[in-house]
DNA sequence: GCATTTATTTGCGTATGCATTAATGAATGC
DNA sequence: GCATTCATTAATGCATACGCAAATAAATGC
């Protein structure tokens, strides 16, 4: 996830970075409801900022508006995983796709390839939580390079929501090496300038990485994250 | 575009939907900037649903908060537009396919054939924005039955920008009827369950539709709308 | 005892006012 | 004449207040 600058001087920025932390943390658990007064309380604000928040969020997808039942923390169930993956599966094969078309040179793919090192480390530490991290930066490193905005602003707001679920499937998984050899392929399809084949390969990557998470929810029930 | 269900009884939601027409009719053109206080005085509201409404709004790129700029309205350029079509080409793609994945009968796809005809008959009318109306409907229509409410919400979004730019271009390019011909063989593509054929057809003809109006834009040196 | 109506509470939507801070212009020094 | 500093203006971000409507509790009728 982006780093966010560290410094939303504002109330409301300040609140959205919060309530997200808070989400991803279970604090605020998923199902659960909130009165806008409660988290402005908890926040340390009024209601105004905690509100505007809370309507980012929404958009965002992470929470819902109920008038009168306060702001839900929205669960996320393995059909929504699934939707999700779709999504992303579509838009970062496109970024592939785009990013082969751009003849980056060594430089421009160096945090592609530190990111993939990274992962191997972790990997071999046993450190899931920084392959997870190592994973975030290079499918966020691949939106950017593939040079579509729109694309990079969805699959952030997407990979927010994969974020919860992997933070409970992450330790019941196969330890993802296969997933290390994906990357690797598509790096390499996207610095040789092929550009089919750095969409198909990432194309599979994603649908495999879907089949498992899915799998992995259904297995251990998890209806709603 | 969605009726929105004419009742929008709050004034934020209110404020959305008539910040949204004044957009697209120009009202508001692309580049200028309104302080909040103006924008609320023209809507005979307050400051505070027109502020809400404006965090909707720039959510959704069609406007920007500038603090003590007021917010502009984002202009579009080809090079947005390129974005734009890149992404709704993707996901539309993945409705198509999903769509002939999911045995839907000839009641269920008779909004899809409704809006088929009715764009035949506009353009026999050479009633341009009778068939710009159809035309959104069938595409709304399509992500609807590809069953994934990401995908319907995102492609929503950006067809709004997209009914920006062809309020401008619609009056400059040939006659549709090639386009008419691939919707119909997208139709036909799900009807008898060829995901493949149905996602490949249908992203041939986002493809083309993106070429024409980028070219239409930069011959027409409309660098933003 | 159950249903229906009435009263009460409570959270939200909105209006409003204020303090902060960026932008604009004036004034001063060089 | 130009740059730099200071004063002024003005728009925002936020706090606060209030009325309304929905939800809950109480009360009444059957």
């Amino acid at each position: 996830m982006k780093d966010q600058g560290a410094k939303p001087k504002s109330n409301s920025q300040r609140a959205i970075g919060q309530l997200r932390q808070m989400i991803f943390s279970g604090d605020l658990s998923a199902g659960s409801d909130h009165l806008e007064s409660e988290l402005a309380d908890r926040l340390g604000m009024s209601r105004t900022p905690v509100r505007e928040a809370a309507l980012t969020l929404e958009s965002q997808g992470l929470l819902e508006l109920r008038p009168r039942k306060g702001v839900r923390i929205l669960p996320v169930s393995p059909e929504d995983m699934s939707e999700i993956y779709d999504v992303l599966t579509e838009l970062e094969s496109l970024a592939a796709e785009q990013a082969a078309g751009m003849a980056y040179d060594d430089a421009d793919l160096m945090v592609l390839a530190t990111a993939i090192e990274d992962m191997d480390d972790a990997l071999s530490r046993d450190d899931l939580q920084a392959w997870a991290d190592a994973d975030d930066r290079f499918h966020a490193e691949l939106v950017r390079l593939g040079g579509n905005s729109r694309v990079a602003s969805i699959v952030g707001m997407m990979a927010d929501q994969v974020r919860r679920a992997r933070a409970t499937t992450l330790f019941m998984r196969p330890l993802p090496t296969q997933s290390n050899e994906d990357h690797r392929s598509v790096l390499e399809a996207i610095r040789t300038g092929q550009q089919d084949t750095a969409r198909l390969r990432h194309r599979a990557h994603r649908q495999q990485a879907k089949q498992i998470i899915i799998d992995l929810l259904k297995k251990h029930r998890l209806s709603r994250l």
